[in-house]
DNA sequence: TGCGCGCTCCTAAACGATTAGCTAGACTTT
DNA sequence: AAAGTCTAGCTAATCGTTTAGGAGCGCGCA
């Protein structure tokens, strides 16, 4: 509640004095830095950042817009991230679009009216959504995550989604199986288009015809998971095994499949990306793909921060590689 | 980019007006208003959210402070104010406290220094860490969720603690287990201390004696219930069920009683507190006491906006009730 | 002595919005 | 027609910082 202007004349000094002793902008002799200091902490005086934020014209703030942070992958990431961002002096100002591109849209809106310096997040739409988006408009500096493709401009940093459905659907195939259905994401974004992609072209590899009945997708959400594998179930010839786009949904084919009466892996083999905390303490423990998060993070807030300060030129696209966690959830077939 | 100035200009009005015709402050020709908003899209303007907060001492940020985003609960409380953030125009700060009471106290500074109206915070501390608490001081408004108690001073919403712990241990009771080993959280916390004091009240209304050796606690993460349950299991008469006093700490003992080959619930029974979205996919399912997260946050959004429009008196203290959900980690004691 | 240089510190002008206080015109009222 | 009442819009002060531009002082050098 105090003001710099407290904190001067309780010192005896100008508000330019206290400004520069406090932040080191200018040289203060040792006699009036202490007399300010012990004014700072008379008065319990904290710095307005608003106000310096209004002069500076930007702010130590950033953006982090993530579509579901229930989402393991997007929980652990902005833990990654408000981590780096404290420790660099940033805070965190987060967002959460629900896969949504207007709630989205607004977000950004709203990060840059609080000046924010910059902003990371993982895109809720597809190449079609951005058209004439008012994405990377403005000063603020945007990094794209997880769900990153060229065509929106900015900095992105992704999984190479391609390769990480058909460790999967790879894994799956080794041990024999011919029919696997696949549980995709929204469709709309690009990645659920390259890991629905990377299974389609596992399968051709091995000259297997994609059927179309067993192409299933959801929203990335648990109860998506479980809908699509009770249709898939419902089928005539159902898969014997199963390739799961995301974390989230296959937890939801988990439960399907118990509410099913079906085993793990003895009737029904499954694979899924992302791994996630639980995934080994589940019986039978989760075969699924990794994703390096706190690298894609750190390399994230990296890219932001060069960003920030000053560094220009194309928008940079990093792609990490995936890693086949072998459990317990996929098993030889049978038939 | 543009400000009000540059609006005005293109419009032919003063800045008063435009700020009039944008926020409805007052009123405003239908024609003047025309040109303003004509302006506005022409330049893309958008408000500079700084600029105003300065000018009104105040802002649209609230903060939300949470030990570790990572447990599910906080997760899930996370998401449930970010959305009720939004709909009421506000912007969410979050900060990560591990835990940590000084980071914690970093973390309100800052927040009051971007002159956040209010925060929403699961508390790192325990009373004695509170003594000489720059807590709340300030114009902040705060509320206390989860480790919250009186003597912090601010609105607090709270489980039941003491009878969750009870609920759980009841359970383990009547199904003959007199061996019952706890995994507590971190002792340092109020919420740790009333889950302790459930379990043992329990024994007592049973006639059960303590026995420290069967009292472990950790720092409610993961690895800190791995190591717990590794203890317990080397001790020479080993619990037949455990209590775990949270659901991080609770995969932690699964994974620790899987790497020791004891099956749950045939071997051990195994009861915790938190539910979360994948506790009834795990094999076993389990039997936890669960919170009412969604309407815990939506309490304490209340409790803060009531605060915010100028409530005053005493804190008010809201406890919420446990639910046990009985699923099949749990089975009648066989020694 | 006079000049230049380096320090430390000050004064005052920004930053971009909100808003109190005022004015000019239109409309009533008597 | 004069006076009063509204209304819409303007001017300028204000929020709490940062910082450009300058002032005063001490010191060294010619």
């Amino acid at each position: 509640m105090a003001t710099m202007k407290d904190v001067a004349r309780a010192a005896g000094v100008s508000i330019y004095t206290v400004s520069a002793a406090l932040s080191g902008s200018a040289p203060v002799s040792p006699a009036l830095r202490a007399r300010v200091n012990k004014a700072v902490k008379a008065l319990g005086y904290e710095r307005n950042s608003v106000a310096r934020d209004l002069r500076q014209g930007t702010s130590s703030l950033i953006g982090l817009i993530v579509s579901d942070v229930t989402n393991p992958f997007f929980t652990e990431f902005v833990d990654c991230i408000e981590t780096h961002a404290r420790q660099q002096g940033y805070s965190v100002l987060l967002g959460i679009s629900g896969h949504d591109v207007a709630r989205e849209a607004e977000l950004l809106r709203l990060m840059r009216s609080h000046q924010a310096a910059g902003a990371i997040l993982g895109p809720a739409g597809g190449k079609a959504d951005y058209r004439e988006a008012e994405f990377a408009v403005g000063r603020m500096k945007l990094v794209a995550v997880d769900n990153a493709f060229p065509a929106l401009g900015v900095d992105a940093i992704a999984l190479d989604n391609r390769k990480a459905a058909a460790l999967a659907a790879d894994h799956l195939l080794d041990l024999g199986h011919r029919r696997i259905g696949v549980i995709g994401g929204v469709p709309r974004q690009h990645v659920a288009q390259e890991r629905l992609a990377g299974y389609r072209a596992a399968l051709r590899r091995r000259g297997i015809a994609a059927e179309s009945a067993l192409e299933e997708s959801g929203n990335f959400r648990m109860e998506d998971g479980y809908a699509a594998c009770r249709r898939l179930f419902a089928l005539p010839r159902p898969p014997t095994a199963l390739f799961v786009a995301n974390n989230l949904m296959l937890i939801g084919v988990m439960r399907a499949l118990g509410d099913l009466g079906l085993r793990v892996p003895q009737d029904v083999s499954v694979a899924g990306i992302d791994d996630f905390p639980w995934a080994a303490a589940f019986r039978p423990a989760l075969t699924v793909v990794e994703q390096p998060i706190a690298a894609m993070a750190q390399a994230a807030f990296e890219a932001l921060t060069a960003r920030l300060s000053g560094a220009d030129g194309p928008p940079l696209r990093q792609v990490f590689a995936p890693r086949l966690l072998i459990r317990e959830s996929c098993r030889a077939c049978e038939r």
